[in-house]
DNA sequence: CTGAAAGCGCTTACAG
DNA sequence: CTGAAAGCGCTTACAG
């Protein structure tokens, strides 16, 4: 076992301070060029890794700002939970984390005025869960990370910002998925799906119908339609009764939003329950009454407080350890049959 | 934001020194039962939590110790290479790990004395995998805990012995989903099922055959038999042939073992495949190719990794913090389609 | 039973 | 550009 090597150390090897040392090793300006290299190379040579523990012991508060826009849906908070939880985690390593709900009404200017404020007030970075419409973010996030305050996203992403990176579901996984899924329990049959929002620029949803109809195409599933429904229930109630009014020979549905509760609720009404496959998104209240009758056949889950959790561990593993983080982290979706519900409710 | 109280403050507070407080609040000797008690309370009071870098830090580097058999299968080492990696990343904390691999021959008496070793060395705890057959080796671990070192099993258990907590698969859930999917795919057609070993003590195994067999009573999915290969390819392959000899009107089979790939080449080759309903387990290589064919259908996987990480990390927060542990963790396992296999293979 | 002091491995003003 | 020294929040011999 070789014994750790300490900045002490090289210090001691090289006949100068720790704090030169230290300079040298983070890239703090007031270092000889010189002095650096020599630095650098010994501290590689005796194989040098600086103590985790006693860096974020000896250092000052990171600060990491968490934003998001207020919501009637579970997700947002659900995603925020995550995030706190990874703070907590992370208390003893000196991290603070500042969580702002902000009001829709105050969208955007609310939230990229607080981003700014938080760039001047020392922060180390900053997670947020872009809009769909997010007007001048884009600017906000250049000129922070210009001052070297990064800026991440989660669940949705900017992707042509200069957002450092962004963490989010595998959507085009869980619509390939489903469509699997749909074409060995009704192979052949006509199948549709349900989406939140077609034709718009998110990321996500139009990954996910990008995957179904991918995987559709491999396994010679019949696609009909896919319906939107704006991540609203009453919308939602309709769509389902359009989708059945117009194909009542239906095989297959893939339900890609959070509202597989009202849409199984109107093809029980209707009759449908059992003899439609349907495949639901995320975990719900009577979703284990739907698997139970039938209604449902599987649902593809993923916990979205990972998002928030894995957001804020891999922002401060970069600001505290200098990790290179992946441009984009996607969670794995995962399915749920009524034989496994009970490891994913609490 | 309400500032961090440290042992320094109890100390000030009570006007006693941060070594009394130390001793009261980590449970050491040499304290009176009334300094203790108080520094409790105030403890308590105050919302005291010992910072972890710090603690680390400061004390002297605890040794785990992790020992297995030698084997052939992959599974044991994938176990160990998770329990390194755990170990690895808690290196800046101050632990070390000591992985040994003991020869078959040797266990379990080899096994047994290097135990008793690590307990004398003082090691502060150590994982081991029990083997089926282990004479003696409750006895030791009743030993090492009664000194206060204690004993983790993992991938299999001993229920009955003195250790600490257990890490292994979830089974019985393995076995519910494998006879769920199955009535889904050929509902009310004959299935079967492929185990290691059948009425051992093996509780991993017992637990899959229980889950199946209830489940598919559930889904009333006739089950007409149950084959045990011994986790040995050649009994798999004359077993599958005696399988499908004697139930040429097979629906569905669940593969519960380390021998899928051989499983599926016998079924290929009698002409059954894609005919036979097949849910397999783990990932390995011809996996993708069996699933693109149709002779496999889903596969049930729980990275091996993960039992010897998580059992390193609990480990070592019972040892370093003293974290209360479950007596059970058990791992989830994931239903992988073909469409999702891309997220399991690196 | 209790305390003063050194030490764990870094970082950070401060002084030069 | 460089260094001496204090400090982060604990633990641990050592002395009393």
């Amino acid at each position: 076992m070789d014994k750790k090597v300490t900045i002490y150390d090289i210090a001691a090897k090289l006949n100068i301070s720790t704090a030169t040392v230290n300079r040298a090793i983070n890239g703090k300006p007031r270092v000889s060029a010189e002095t650096r290299r020599l630095v650098l190379d010994t501290a590689r040579e005796m194989g040098f890794k600086a103590n985790k523990a006693a860096v974020s012991l000896a250092r000052k508060t990171i600060k990491i700002g968490f934003l998001m826009a207020e919501s009637e849906l579970d997700y947002g908070h659900e995603v925020l939970r995550g995030a706190r939880y990874a703070c907590e985690r992370l208390a003893d390593f000196n991290v603070q984390g500042d969580f702002q709900v902000v009001r829709q009404s105050d969208c955007p200017q609310g939230m990229i005025r607080i981003m700014q404020d938080m760039g001047q007030a020392g922060y180390g970075g900053i997670i947020m869960l872009p809009q769909y419409e997010m007007p001048g973010c884009e600017r906000v996030i250049a000129e922070l990370s210009q001052k070297q305050v990064p800026v991440v996203t989660a669940v949705s992403d900017l992707p042509h910002s200069k957002r450092l990176f962004s963490v989010r579901n595998n959507t085009r996984v869980s619509g390939k998925m489903a469509a699997e899924f749909l074409a060995m329990l009704a192979p052949g049959k006509p199948a549709a799906m349900f989406t939140a929002y077609k034709n718009t620029n998110s990321l996500v949803h139009q990954e996910s119908i990008d995957g179904f109809l991918q995987e559709a195409r491999l396994k010679t599933l019949p696609i009909v339609d896919i319906y939107e429904n704006q991540d609203n229930p009453q919308t939602a109630y309709r769509a389902t009764e359009k989708l059945l009014r117009e194909h009542p020979d239906l095989g297959g549905l893939y339900i890609g939003t959070a509202n597989s509760g009202t849409v199984c609720r109107k093809i029980s009404e209707l009759g449908y329950g059992g003899k439609i496959k349907v495949v639901a998104s995320d975990i719900f209240p009577e979703l284990n009454e739907y698997l139970r009758q039938g209604v449902i056949h599987a649902t593809i889950f993923q916990e979205p407080s990972n998002i928030g959790a894995l957001a804020f561990r891999y922002l401060y593993e970069y600001l505290a350890e200098g990790r290179k983080p992946e441009s984009v982290y996607t969670l794995n979706p995962q399915l749920v049959l009524s034989s496994n519900l009970e490891l994913f409710v609490r």
